[in-house]
DNA sequence: ATTGATGTATCATATATCGATATACCTAAC
DNA sequence: GTTAGGTATATCGATATATGATACATCAAT
């Protein structure tokens, strides 16, 4: 992803693959770097374990392009760690990841890639 | 996509964006690079219009990692343009990409994100 | 024979990824 | 109360990817 795209969510396509990880990540509520990290594991079943490098860089350039934001209000009450900071997907980020993944669905039914495992013939 | 990912289709995730794109733009056949350039538009509906520094750049990591050889026949013979270098996937291509395409669906389906446009509460 | 679309290729630069490393706080066990 | 290990954010440098511009040759049709 860019520098800046302006307002147009469909200016970001294609996300970069550890932008749309953490994107997808967050989700409808907000969430905190290191457990950003976990679920990006969780959510792609293990597949992709992303470090810390990878991690803080990307949500600089999400902070940057307006698709996330910090929330210094913390979602659990519960805990009180001060290090922790939250971040949740801005209206802009909301409409581009959803922009992104219809792009990407469609691109797979329109494709049929699902079924391209080798045995079949063609 | 690194330098080399042996022979593990699921090694390779999380494609780069440019090569998801041009593995499904070759689809089960062959195609050339040129022909490439325009499916990447067809499949996204215009969404990702792919210039030739990333599609050729794109082309010779795939080739380099073995997921997509070269095929000196051409497809259509009524078609004699010797510039023309078509290109199919490989077995492990084939795999990688069903691998990465299956990941992708799973993350779109357990995370929801269809549904995240804004105008919805969460 | 000129024109415009087709076709492959490379260069320089900008972006992105990744592992390693650093630093500090938190919690539980001892 | 201090030590140990997990939690948490951050940066660096090396490597990998992406992109626009440019170049140059071939093809098809006029």
């Amino acid at each position: 992803m860019p520098q800046t795209r302006g307002h147009d969510p469909r200016a970001f396509a294609p996300l970069p693959p550890a932008a749309l990880h953490v994107l997808l990540a967050i989700g409808p509520d907000e969430r905190h770097g290191y457990a950003i990290m976990g679920e990006v594991g969780r959510i792609t079943n293990g597949a992709v374990r992303m470090g810390p490098g990878t991690l803080y860089g990307t949500i600089k350039r999400l902070l940057d392009n307006g698709l996330i934001e910090e929330c210094s209000k913390q979602a659990d009450p519960q805990r009180t760690d001060q290090r922790r900071r939250y971040y949740r997907l801005t209206s802009l980020g909301r409409t581009a990841v959803a922009s992104e993944v219809e792009r990407l669905q469609s691109m797979i039914n329109k494709t049929g890639a699902l079924k391209w495992a080798p045995g079949r013939q063609h």
